[in-house]
DNA sequence: TGCAATACTAGAACACGTTCCTGTTTCTGG
DNA sequence: CCAGAAACAGGAACGTGTTCTAGTATTGCA
């Protein structure tokens, strides 16, 4: 079992970003449902057969679009230090920024949710990206200089298991837009009591 | 637009209940996949049509099955006074229970929590009544026996994000199942510090 | 009891994710 | 540059959730 070296052609990382390009544009305007696999590769000037290459699923090219934006998110964050004294006025901070980021596109959300919940094992290494993304985030908002701790990720696995729940109540219509941002920032007044 | 009164005859009843055995039954057998629609209208001897009927989509089916179960949990868990001396072994001790029950017949376990990730917004009422299931048995477990407040809802609610995340991220092959219950335990501990 | 409405059966048909096949283009090592 | 390998295009085909149709049985009511 010999590892790959990344090769890719220019080619190739044209395709892979005219895919993903036409996935995000899909999900933006109609959500998950309108990601069709067959109108991506036509989308994308891509046979159906070679899309399935580079992306195995459905959820798979889902998530990885989710990564992508996650990156973007994460880049634009730590791009300067998270203000608040606290650690729960900190955490609020960055939470509200990408629940609100989140929100602006609620179609491309849910599309993006949808997937990483309907993720089976096959895709627990892209999921975990986005988790461990997501954690590096707010852990770096609980320390505002300081190394974490074990304890720092335990809290930050538990926001984020809210942040993620309280979408898909969202998504599931269960609670409203405003409601989402609301029980989190409970939660984290709750689990980071200063 | 009239509210239809609860008029059910025995032989339709009879019908709705030979096929939630049936989904339950396939389900146990080989989880959200195994339970396809043709093969519940078979077992249950009613016609496909008849099914979507009954249930209008297999997320109904499955949800409603869930309901049933978590029903028969509570139940269960109710009969006796939880034990423990603080907030946190007593909420330790009913989601541990409740834990290893679903994990007990993990096929139908996956079959249900998926099919509550996936459920939308036509499937919110029906996925209130497990949240609500879930959530009063942790409640009561709170308060040993006073009066519920708004409060111990919210971390009511906080720990059933949890427990719901975990299990997904379970289902996702990004944890394994002795883990499931490591963290939810973290998260009493931590959210619950008496 | 008779009749209109509703419920049910059996099965075809449709939609979309996914797989597969055949022929062509592009890449890579010698 | 050439031969073989890998990647790609185009599109048929399959599986399963869902919908639809036509005919039959059941129910509720005057």
């Amino acid at each position: 079992m010999t590892v790959q070296v990344e090769t890719e052609t220019a080619a190739q990382r044209a395709r892979r970003e005219r895919i993903l390009a036409a996935t995000l544009a899909l999900a933006a305007r109609g959500g998950y449902e309108a990601v069709q696999m067959r109108e991506v590769a036509e989308r994308s000037e891509v046979a159906l057969g070679t899309l399935y290459r580079y992306f195995p699923s459905k959820i798979h090219l889902l998530v990885s679009a989710m990564n992508a934006e996650t990156e973007r998110l994460a880049a634009r964050l730590s791009r300067r230090q998270v203000p608040g004294a606290t650690r729960a006025e900190r955490v609020s901070f960055v939470l509200e920024r990408s629940t609100r980021s989140l929100q602006r596109d609620p179609l491309l959300t849910e599309a993006m949710i949808r997937a990483l919940m309907a993720a089976d094992a096959s895709v627990a290494a892209e999921v975990s990206l986005v988790r461990q993304g997501m954690s590096d985030l707010i852990v770096a908002a609980i320390r505002g200089d300081d190394a974490p701790t074990d304890h720092d990720e335990e809290l930050a696995a538990i926001l984020q298991d809210v942040w993620f729940a309280r979408q898909i109540a969202w998504l599931g219509g269960r609670i409203g837009a405003a409601d989402v941002w609301r029980d989190i920032h409970t939660a984290i007044t709750l689990v980071l009591a200063d």
